[in-house]
DNA sequence: ATCAAGTCTGGTATCGATACCAAAAACACA
DNA sequence: TGTGTTTTTGGTATCGATACCAGACTTGAT
């Protein structure tokens, strides 16, 4: 093997004395050749080093064996355990992933998009579920698996794995409204791109609306940039000043959650006796070792595992469009 | 543009009356076609919803325009800025990224990089240093940039970028011990596999030992399977009973630390009074609007950056061998 | 020994782009 | 107007695999 130039297929098959499309056989189907043939083929490819060339055998038999996926964040907890999911089950059944991230922004899915398809992918997956015409327009001419995940839009271009972000802060809701908390602000869900976050803002309205309470959403600013950790700590300086008979804080994250905490341990408030606190993932940070957080645990792992068994039998997964995976509300204790 | 067909170069060709070769031409160098034709070309693809195959493209001219990287995992937040600097960049310029993660497993490494090279990358980004004898094989009989990150390997493959783990620990022990420190703990650090962790205990123990102190690391044990949080926690369960006197803990990553603090807090452990608690990393947990801890800045994104310009002119970067990034000592809250 | 049915094997065409080269067109200048 | 140079263009071969089909080889039953 030397530096800078592929064996082919063709120098494993000659070392072999056998035909190229033997080696071929031996690598995809090597149920279909001799125990001789394929012992001899299998003994040249490791002598020479062979690693086959799946572009070009992409080219001939249409089957790229790679999956796209186009993802809000990679730069957050939320995406990374789906991610994980997806490729380890992926990869175990032989393909790869190809992975590109928005940052949010619509222009750069679309791009993002044009590329990914012009390695012509088997199956793609996306985090967001409103798209541009465009974008609308290309996925539908496109005769691939189109998965959309972790939302469930209640019309799928093609296969959804998700859950239903609307329901699970609305449980949320109840949740607190059982522990007899009487005011509830809801913080963040403000981003209007961040429809994960704009479902479970609507979730909890809908909650407080039916229980007869007012809701109280926080930042009323589409524009206001600060997330995370930071919004929950300008909860306290900011919100609270405007609301202060607020008794309970639902997090559009566990993040966010993070950031109350902090600041009430800052501050001196009780929690949960000044103020319940609930967040939204079901991260490390929630557990009781860490902030002993009340929240919505998401199997994002499972949503990855999911996700690729739908693009690995589309056939399957459009028997139900829809593919809940659930949630489980965990009350620790800040609530 | 029919589902499940896609459009060739030939009907844009043959919609624009020009031949296959003019439409690839507009396509990659567009300043050689005239002005006339290239309109033509660029209507008839957009009327067409022409989207070109990458995978042919690579095949002819032996440049896929994708890259590889293996990571150790996507499900933490370490790398997450990294391959968001990473693929950004290398979108900018039409390049994508395809990605695998191993959890930190050497067998799923030769897998993934057998996977990764059937693609034919332009290039490979590993975040792992030491690689078994197969591996290190394969990536030597390549002659694409393979970048090693997040580390400086004192010989690197090719290119390396990243920053001294060992002096960044030794750095922040000797921080502690400037702030009038005298028994230090070392938390974390003891998974076998991952080698920045083990880097920094052995820059926390030289510094220790160059000052005439005693190291204390723990879990003493490889196998211990806890990490993040949950290792935090258990710190003052384990780790101070057995050593009572130590008065500062640096801890292997800022995820550590924040379990440390909260456990801290939940046993009334005055922080930096009764003990000082370092972190590694600098993430949004550590900002004064978190937990404002002590930590070690790593600049993730340029870290992706670099190595996403080193992928692009490897020649230039060659030059260097090594791109030290650097990182910064932030002094908050905990020490 | 012979034949039918099934199993293996390999030659050749093909996938969709780009490289290379030669032809055509455009241009410059005497 | 003619000649030499540069720019633009397209035909054909090629990249490295797989699909398809036809031929060779087994196998088992008669």
């Amino acid at each position: 093997m030397t530096k800078g130039k592929w064996v082919t297929m063709k120098d494993v098959a000659d070392l072999a004395k056998v035909g190229t499309i033997t080696v071929s056989r031996v690598l995809r189907t090597p149920e279909k050749v001799t125990e001789a043939k394929r012992e001899r083929v299998q003994k040249a490819i490791k002598e020479l080093g062979y690693v086959p060339d799946n572009t070009a055998g992409a080219l001939s038999s249409s089957k790229s064996r790679v999956f796209g996926a186009i993802v809000s964040t990679i730069n957050d907890s939320v995406f990374a355990q789906t991610l994980d999911g997806l490729s380890s089950t992926l990869r175990a059944a032989g393909y790869e992933l190809l992975l590109t991230s928005t940052n949010y922004d619509p222009e750069v899915e679309e791009d993002a998009l044009q590329a990914l398809l012009a390695r012509r992918p088997d199956g793609i997956v996306l985090t967001s579920t409103s798209h541009s015409a465009e974008v609308a327009k290309l996925l539908k001419s496109v005769s691939i698996p189109v998965v959309e995940i972790w939302q469930l839009p209640p019309e799928p271009l093609d296969i959804a794995v998700g859950f239903s972000n609307f329901q699970a802060a609305s449980d949320m809701a109840h949740h607190l409204i059982s522990k007899g908390r009487r005011n509830i602000a809801f913080l963040g869900g403000h981003e209007p791109r961040n429809e994960r976050g704009l479902r479970r803002r609507e979730g909890y309205a809908a909650a407080l609306n039916q229980a007869g309470m007012t809701p109280v959403v926080w930042p009323h600013d589409n524009q206001d940039l600060r997330s995370g950790i930071e919004l929950g700590a300008a909860f306290f300086e900011e919100c609270l000043k405007e609301n202060s008979q607020v008794d309970a804080v639902m997090c559009v994250s566990d993040q966010v959650a993070v950031g109350v905490l902090c600041e009430a341990k800052r501050r001196g408030v009780e929690v949960p006796g000044d103020i319940a606190v609930s967040g939204f993932g079901g991260f490390e940070v929630s557990t009781p070792s860490g902030f002993d957080l009340t929240t919505i645990a998401i199997p994002g792992f499972e949503i990855g595992v999911a996700t690729a068994n739908a693009l690995l039998d589309p056939e399957t997964a459009r028997a139900n469009k829809i593919i809940d995976v659930g949630y489980s509300l965990v009350e620790r204790g800040t609530t």
